[in-house]
RNA sequence: GGGGGAGCGCCGGAGUUGGAGAGCCGGGCCGGUCUGUAAAAUCGGUGCCUCGUGCUGAGUGAGUUCGAAUCUCACCUCCCCCA
């Protein structure tokens, strides 16, 4: 660890457990942890604008090097000042490095091989070589054959100008054997010496650098990788790779990797985001989430609602709430939920009106940023595990959180 | 009143003019899926039953034929044109 603070600063300012509450400081302002961070994957949260997103009390978005490498570009974006500038949102932006979507070319869906599902449409793959100098594929806008490596992605994170730069890794999935996972963790992590030091030489002065922990669902790998990460110059950690095929394996991959990263590094666990699990990942130590999850459910015509089923994804088409004159959860200060009945938005879905994918998107966002606010409260007054137990009893975040008020 | 055209499954469309369909494409409807976003995406189901080599089915009825969604006749409905 380096904690250049410069750069980046982590404060922690309450712990319950091994669960902490802190403040991340960025050359964008403060970032209070745990945080959920929504994904702007191309420069935008799907559907909302940047006010919207910060009117909903967020300070730390996701924009990915892949994509907007692809476009509008490196040059575009420094011509336009950088993202933060070009998109409208003066708070906090982290980036992923690419890495993840590089092996989404070659897998068709990443996010079903890395839970050990079949990829969705094989054979379509874009990479046409992975070496250990980086990774050769075509845009799947254009065909047009492009290269991405550590420097690359370093140097197009500095282009966007984001608050923290993520190392690029390869995403390991869940079928890979330990002799793949093995050889597949040593390149990322000579990747990210050469991240290290491109950044170290180019980047922006102020952008912080977060190293990526890999290792599959392998113990000793783990272990080895949360050491040799922790080791380099970087200002924080984010956990990667597959996390097993479900939410139990995926405990126990936190469990045998959290053990072995410094205790004060501020810890962002990648592409997680289901409510339960950011419980599980806060109990844990987790300090930041992204997920694509509550902006996705939200275009799908899904809602984050506790459910008696004891899940909490609520199907807005389903005939069942044609008639249903309720909010779509009671209590939400959601807009969605304040100022329409359930009847209505299973009509707007239905009717394919963006109005409903925007009124979705504000909600699921609210129910994990509400989760994050009480968590953080929770943490404060020493009472995580009382909240823990109210949300797994179907209480939702507003009304779970410890009674002397929020920490939001 | 005359002439022409068309009728199948919840809806629309294509197609076959004697060897066969409980078929095809859309849509609707019902349900499933979605965790570092090539996802406002995607995958199923959608006549009946006792679930099988099962039954019924191409506007209605009759006929020709070994065999009819297809050919013939009558009727019904809709569309277009002419009076």
């Amino acid at each position: 660890m380096r904690s250049d603070p410069q750069r980046l600063r982590f404060e922690i300012t309450a712990r319950d457990g091994r669960a902490r509450r802190g403040v991340l400081h960025t050359a964008h302002g403060p970032v209070r942890t745990p945080a959920f961070i929504p994904l702007a994957t191309t420069g935008a949260v799907r559907g909302l604008t940047a006010r919207e997103v910060a009117e909903l009390g967020f300070e730390l978005i996701l924009g990915n090097t892949f994509h907007l490498f692809l476009r509008p570009g490196a040059g575009a974006l420094r011509e336009r000042g950088g993202l933060h500038r070009f998109m409208g949102w003066d708070r906090a932006l982290i980036t992923d490095s690419g890495g993840f979507q590089v092996f989404s070319l070659a897998h068709g869906s990443v996010a079903d091989e890395i839970k050990g599902r079949r990829g969705r449409v094989p054979g379509h793959g874009s990479i046409l070589e992975i070496a250990e100098e980086g990774v050769r594929f075509r845009s799947y806008i254009d065909g047009t054959e492009l290269f991405m490596g550590p420097e690359e992605s370093l140097a197009m994170q500095a282009a966007i100008g984001s608050d923290i730069a993520l190392a690029f890794d390869e995403c390991t999935p869940f079928h890979a054997d330990y002799d793949y996972t093995a050889r597949s963790t040593e390149r990322t992590h000579r990747w990210l010496d050469r991240c290290v030091a491109w950044h170290q030489e180019h980047g922006p002065p102020r952008q912080a650098f977060f190293g990526i922990v890999q290792g599959g669902i392998y113990e000793e790998l783990r272990r080895a990788s949360a050491e040799r990460v922790s080791a380099a110059p970087i200002d924080g950690i984010s956990i990667g790779g597959t996390l097993g095929e479900d939410k139990p394996q995926m405990y126990e991959v936190l469990d045998m990797t959290l053990p072995h990263l410094p205790e004060d590094a501020p810890k962002h666990l990648l592409g997680i985001g289901e409510p339960d699990d950011l419980i599980a990942g806060i109990k844990r130590g987790i300090d930041v989430f992204d997920c694509a999850v509550p902006t996705r459910l939200g275009r799908h015509g899904m809602a984050l609602a506790p459910l008696p089923d004891g899940r909490y994804r609520l199907n807005v088409r389903s005939t069942k709430l044609a008639a249903d004159e309720g909010p779509l959860v009671e209590g939400c200060p959601c807009e969605a939920c304040r100022n329409h009945t359930r009847a209505y938005l299973h009509y707007l879905s239905r009717a394919e009106e963006l109005t409903a994918v925007r009124l979705l998107t504000l909600h699921n966002l609210t129910y994990l940023e509400r989760l994050v606010a009480g968590a953080r409260a929770a943490i404060e007054a020493g009472e995580l595990d009382a909240y823990a137990a109210r949300l797994a009893d179907g209480s939702p975040p507003w009304a779970a959180g410890p009674k002397a008020g929020s920490a939001r």
